[in-house]
DNA sequence: CGCTGCCTTGATCTTCTTCAAAACGTGTGG
DNA sequence: CCACACGTTTTGAAGAAGATCAAGGCAGCG
């Protein structure tokens, strides 16, 4: 309806893509949540074990069924996780930020990538190989104990979005979608939250589990409400009280 | 058709409610992927941290909201983790067998309880309080990768059940069920693969994501089709072959 | 500008849910 | 031991939600 030339809200930085070169590392490591509370000494130590390694929008970083040999960290931008299904389909099961891991954190069980992880935008990322990624979990509880936590929060996550998946309505899935995507994402833009990860209506559809069209017309009928804005690559969310509303007993994750 | 007053295979036998008193535990514990390879006396000091607990069919373990401040392991029988949905509707999220676990991993994240745990069958379990856990954890790095191992694994049964969740059809997913079920707690009997844990269509359609009847008459086509044979509470699978073609380049799990 | 790809919108059609009722098993009490 | 009564399972028919097929519009880019 109104929908006038409005303006497009989209203000991408450019990321230097030696944004986390070596010298940077150390900082970056430091601010981990995941790290805290680690000795100087000790981060330098973990920190000569890992890599840095910049990616540009679409860049495939892992790809599923490869040997899953390192860990990677997301240190800047943002990583799309997602998990083939039928020719053509994919199921979108994570959009990863700062400080996010990824990757092989199995010895065993998981030899391989069970996703792909590519770059949603310019990214980049630090990794470690999983024998000094065990290693150093031997060496420092602290750290055992912070994965242990990511990986149950992650669980619950993953369930959580099952639950969603199967009793809820194309349209309430993807208000939740919009949800934990503008609270893990989302960036304050006078009153509105603005998620300006380059996500696709595709993708948005493979994470809420429906198709491309579906998506688009959910999304049209929130703008017709006046609950969200949105344009190509971007949505912003007005009014997040009447998101939430569209979903019954809901629950924040992550 | 030829469904005469066939054999109804279930042999279930008693289970003591005793099977894991304090005496038993320590071999129980040793006898625990998750313990395996630690030297007898810590053995020991882990077991004088441990509870044991008895359950009959149909009570509850644990509660869906309460606070979360035990870690439990399945030491026999069956356990049904699920999770409310809509009023009248849940998802069940797992079924454990010996040697799994469940409960407060996290102390941070997940300060309460995510699933509601439920005797599936007589069963007796194990617990320890998380903060007992965490402590263990610090002090044995190799349970902690075990920890993080276990559960890496089960995120990735998530994500791959979300994957089923959405692209495939209620008899695909249905016959992923069943292949996973009979994985974990299948016993081979005289070429067939039996699964007498006592689900419901009820409970076979909440793992599948769709309803009591759709699940119904799955199970009936596939029984016309002789893939398997099923009744009350029991489900045998005589051609895995068959079962597992039914669903496009499906993935073991667990 | 005109192309290419993304997004929107419309119409049809399949699948699954929903509502309803009958058949079956199981356990119970006489 | 039999018969009844309950809950589970099966089957049927109608309905709704969403997938699929098919165009048309709009933005960004060379």
């Amino acid at each position: 309806m109104a929908s006038r030339k409005r303006d497009t809200p989209l203000r991408r930085e450019k990321i230097e893509a030696d944004a986390c070169s070596p010298a940077l590392r150390l900082r970056i490591l430091s601010e981990l949540p995941f790290f805290e509370g680690l000795a100087e000494r000790d981060l330098e130590r973990i920190n000569a074990r890992f890599r840095d390694l910049g990616f540009h929008t679409g860049d495939t970083i892992a790809r599923e069924g490869d040997r899953a040999e390192r860990l990677y960290i997301v240190a800047v931008g943002t990583v799309r996780l997602s998990r083939y299904a039928e020719p053509g389909q994919s199921l979108l099961v994570d959009v990863l930020g700062t400080g996010d891991f990824f990757g092989g954190m199995a010895g065993y069980g998981l030899s391989r990538n069970p996703d792909t992880a590519t770059a949603l935008t310019s990214s980049c990322l630090i990794s470690i190989g999983t024998d000094h990624f065990r290693e150093i979990i031997v060496r420092h509880p602290s750290v055992a104990l912070r994965t242990v936590e990511r990986l149950s929060a992650r669980l619950d996550t993953a369930r959580e979005m099952l639950r969603q998946l199967m009793g809820f309505s194309a349209s309430q899935r993807l208000s939740f979608v919009l949800l934990r995507l503008a609270a893990r994402l989302g960036e304050a833009r006078d009153g509105e939250t603005l998620i300006q990860t380059p996500l696709s209506r595709e993708d948005l559809a493979a994470m809420a589990g429906t198709t491309t069209e579906t998506a688009s017309r959910v999304l049209s009928e929130l703008s017709r409400q006046g609950i969200i804005r949105s344009g190509r690559g971007w949505v912003a969310i007005r009014d997040s009280e009447a998101l939430s509303a569209e979903i019954p007993n809901s629950r924040g994750l992550d």
